[in-house]
DNA sequence: CACTCTACCTGTGCGC
DNA sequence: TGCGCACAGGTAGAGT
């Protein structure tokens, strides 16, 4: 279930790593399932792909976001390949003699005998060959690991629904997923049925303060988990999968509900509805 | 705009 | 032990 954090702590394997995926040539690629190509045939998207250099390593909320110079595809100018790893798919840079996984749904085979592994037993992943990056992100809202309290306040005043839907919908701000979802209500002591038009100025503040702390914190602890172990990392929930279970902070109960058909967990003493 | 529901998928873990 | 089924959740798209 990698969301935001989790993203970013591939993105920095991928990139500051050694080895690096930067500066990598595209020798060969392998496609294992067809449906992992989003927007073009997988015949398309191999043949622009290959002769291609990884020559960039972004992110922005959970698409990785690689630029590429070389190849097939419009000689000359840059394009990218964009990935989301959607709820089971996992990244890898392997070694190119690496066996492939039950559910290895696409190999990118580079020099220096490395190979990019897409692994996904669900097949919800998906890759992207795109012109501009923008294409992608036009319908996301600012990342939420460095979003500024203007911008986060500018936004929020777009919507009035309840928190938990808003902090999931990723035009509004992207990368947060339902743990993150869930642990950032909790941090911010809101209630996840709260409407968003009922907030004061200071809770808006605090939302925010929670969202990046919890993303920031969680980022951190990624960080230092380098062996692709992921789920939610070295973070310490609170309330997320904690039914029944006793809050940190009060020793209450946690309850679960449904919230827009999503398990949603919180503290019924430590978060209020205004 | 807000909301609800469905589809996409398969591994897991429950009740019986 | 095994069967059936609800469940997990990110996103798109359709419908109310």
């Amino acid at each position: 279930m990698p969301e935001l954090p989790e993203v970013e702590s591939i993105l920095r394997t991928m990139r500051d790593a050694r080895p690096s995926l930067l500066g990598r040539k595209i020798e060969l690629v392998h496609v294992a399932w067809e449906g992992i190509v989003s927007g073009c045939s997988a015949d398309v998207f191999q043949q622009q792909l290959q002769g291609a250099v990884v020559v960039t390593a972004g992110r922005h909320g959970k698409y990785l976001i690689f630029g590429l110079e070389g190849g097939e595809r419009l000689q000359g100018k840059r394009f990218y390949l964009v990935i989301h790893l959607r709820m089971t798919g996992k990244l890898s840079l392997v070694q190119a003699s690496a066996v492939l996984e039950r559910h290895t749904r696409l190999v990118v085979e580079l020099d220096k005998n490395l190979a990019l592994q897409f692994d996904d037993p669900r097949k919800f992943g998906r890759v992207w060959l795109v012109d501009d990056p923008k294409e992608i992100t036009i319908r996301l809202g600012p990342d939420a690991l460095t979003v500024g309290f203007a911008e986060f306040t500018t936004r929020y005043a777009m919507y009035r629904r309840q928190l938990k839907p808003l902090l999931l919908d990723q035009a509004f701000v992207s990368g947060i997923g339902n743990i993150y979802a869930d642990e950032s209500l909790y941090r911010a002591g809101l209630h996840p049925l709260t409407n968003s038009a009922d907030l004061s100025a200071s809770y808006i503040r605090r939302l925010h303060a929670a969202v990046v702390s919890i993303l920031r914190e969680a980022v951190d602890v990624n960080g230092a988990n380098i062996d692709g172990v992921f789920k939610a990392g070295g973070f310490r929930v609170s309330v997320y999968d904690r039914e029944g279970l006793p809050c940190y902070s009060c020793g209450n109960t946690i309850v679960k509900i449904r919230v827009a058909q999503r398990g949603t967990h919180f503290c019924p003493c430590c978060q209020v509805k205004l």
